[in-house]
DNA sequence: ATTAGTTTGTGAAGAAATTCACAATCCTCC
DNA sequence: GGAGGATTGTGAATTTCTTCACAAACTAAT
């Protein structure tokens, strides 16, 4: 398949959550004009991303909204449960380890490592804490998919090597880091600073 | 000056993160090459980037890291103390009313609001949780600069209706929808479904 | 069955972002 | 103070992303 950019794949997260509120309300069918409404950008673009992976509207018409939003959650892998593991027991390991957001879009909280001696052990909700020494060891067993980086800046590099050296080919990283990874590992980053950094720029240049 | 692109910002946001760490050692001197080893971009792009703002370095020998990093953080707008507000005092808000980052970039956590009669009068910290409905009158003597948004997604856009009625200019948005606001508004938002989404996606297509 | 009115899917055009490539400049050392 | 080596700044080339624009395909109405 071609390669498909990481705008576009957004792009698709945002129609399907459009999609799925919709639903909720009965509507039964959508244009491209409409979604487009929703996502602040043109039909053009809906209808291109959408191309990308096959034709699945009505011309004249629009789309079906049940069988387009059950093609996106194909398209985005939304069909399996995949098994996240969080890496960093603190406060932010903790906070999305409760977080409901996982469970409900099938993506299944299954261990938590630190490695901090302290904090092993410690038990959080169903889940107890363990040292990131054994990641290695029960991902051989386990078939982890994702791992949720939520440890201190300094250590983040270290556990990122694990976290290959344990075979797992998606990482979603808060750490306030550049992660390096093989290629065929992808990294998603969340970083505040970074946002709030982008607000700041356009608050100091308004109007130039 | 020419409207520069998200990724632009986002890209010296980084630079300057790299920057700190290296001045702490001690380091004086960097080349557009070593930054962008560690950005992981190319060092054309880095040149590039910079150049866009003016010409900060000297050939044959690099960039200046102090100075360069003052330069960044006086274009990104670091330079004063940005006033943040946060609506929504639950779980997220009270994390982020927590999270130290704020304050290391000079964003003080002035407010925060609540539409919930429930949470009003509630003490974090030195801040009392005030209701949303008196966001606008509070604003005219204080000149707020950021709106946090860390609602539930049904009432993220009333809320920002109301923070945009404040004159508020910049909003840092993890209500998991799209935002509709004016064009002299900017909104960054951090949506956990969207990143996990583009994980599943990247998984769900490895090797096609 | 024909017409009028929609809306898709997609090549082609246009815009934006990235990379190339090299002259210009600076540092160091002899 | 000249030569050699390094690295910037930036037009030009290239690649990627977005928008345009229209034929094709569908519905509904008469």
């Amino acid at each position: 398949m071609k390669r498909i950019a990481e705008s576009t794949v957004r792009r698709l997260s945002l129609y399907l959550s459009f999609l799925e509120g919709i639903e909720r309300q009965g509507v039964k069918t959508i244009s491209s004009d409409e979604l487009a409404r929703l996502g602040g950008t043109t039909s053009a673009q809906v209808r291109k991303d959408l191309s990308l992976f096959g034709s699945f509207g009505k011309r004249g018409l629009g789309y079906s909204v049940p069988e387009l939003s059950h093609k996106l959650r194909e398209i985005l892998g939304l069909g399996k449960q995949w098994r996240v593991v969080i890496i960093g027991a603190g406060k932010i390991g903790a906070a999305l380890a409760r977080y409901r957001g996982f469970a409900e879009r099938g993506f299944l909280v299954t261990a938590v490592y630190d490695a901090d001696e302290t904090k092993i052990g410690k038990r959080w909700e169903s889940l107890t804490v363990r040292p990131v020494s054994e990641l290695e060891k029960d991902a051989a067993g386990q078939d982890f998919d994702i791992a949720v980086v939520a440890t201190p800046a300094e250590s983040a590099q270290t556990v990122v090597k694990q976290i290959v050296k344990a075979g797992i080919k998606a990482i979603l990283n808060f750490a306030p880091i550049q992660l390096s990874v093989p290629n065929d590992v992808t990294v998603r980053t969340v970083n505040m600073a970074m946002e709030l950094e982008g607000l700041s720029f356009a608050l100091a240049n308004r109007g130039e």
